[in-house]
DNA sequence: ACAACTATATGTATATATCACATAGATGAG
DNA sequence: CTCATCTATGTGATATATACATATAGTTGT
């Protein structure tokens, strides 16, 4: 349940071709849509390709640890429920502009590895003719 | 010619959402594409939205040597040509391997990404209306 | 001889991600 | 009632990746 390797040739690890800060833009969407605490958010990130919950829990509370620093979120104690207390988090003004430069940044970088697949594809076809 | 620095809100830069390693199936392309000097691939390297050129060049060198060690390319020196001796390198089956290895795993990353901004969207509509 | 361009390479610092571990309240089984 | 398990939040150390700075050297034109 918890394991996604994978390889390439001769033992070489095909990079899972993440991206830097990725989880940053996930966190802030889940926020957008409404305020949660990091254990709910951990779920949900699956969504997008994490295994926070099994791989690294403590990733989640860094991050927003350190967007609530940066000013993207605010945090309170979540009185109500059962179980240990959570810190429940929503989104700022700040993060929603954030959010929206994300967003360009990655419309951008959907065209360039667009680019190179399609190139890829060209490059074999040629070749394999 | 050699800046892209930007600006998220209050002084917190937007991250360029880089893909981890990204230069490696950019270069294995080229490769593929035909055999090549480092300093050539800088040039052709600018299609994929790098500046090696300008901003260190040095690490081109140190992912080709890499990747050799990987059995991923082959080089030589090339006698042929003007200017100081270039070190050719070619790309081996090992390496078109990893290259396919590449393409599935963008090709996922592209769907994640494009359910992260569908979901954007639909999330600023609501908010708006 | 000196500046500019081609060409390859290394040392170090910073940023980011992963692995491992610590704490603690709540809940249900035996 | 105590022990395992789940919920919930966190920290320390390490590994990996990228960025910044610098070194070397042949070649060409002035």
């Amino acid at each position: 349940m918890c394991s996604t390797k994978r390889e390439g040739m001769r033992g070489i690890p095909c990079p899972k071709g993440k991206i830097e800060r990725f989880i940053e833009p996930c966190l802030l969407l889940l926020l957008a849509e409404k305020p949660a605490h990091g254990y709910e958010l951990m779920d949900n990130l699956e969504q997008f390709d994490f295994d926070t919950r099994c791989q690294d829990p403590g990733q989640i509370y860094r991050y927003l640890r350190r967007m609530e620093s940066e000013g993207l979120v605010i945090s309170a104690w979540d009185p109500g429920g059962t179980g240990p207390a959570r810190r429940s988090y929503s989104i700022t003004e700040d993060g929603l502009s954030l959010l929206t430069a994300w967003m360009e940044t990655l419309e951008k970088r959907i065209i360039i590895i667009n680019k190179l697949i399609s190139r890829y594809q060209e490059t074999t076809k040629k070749g394999d003719a």
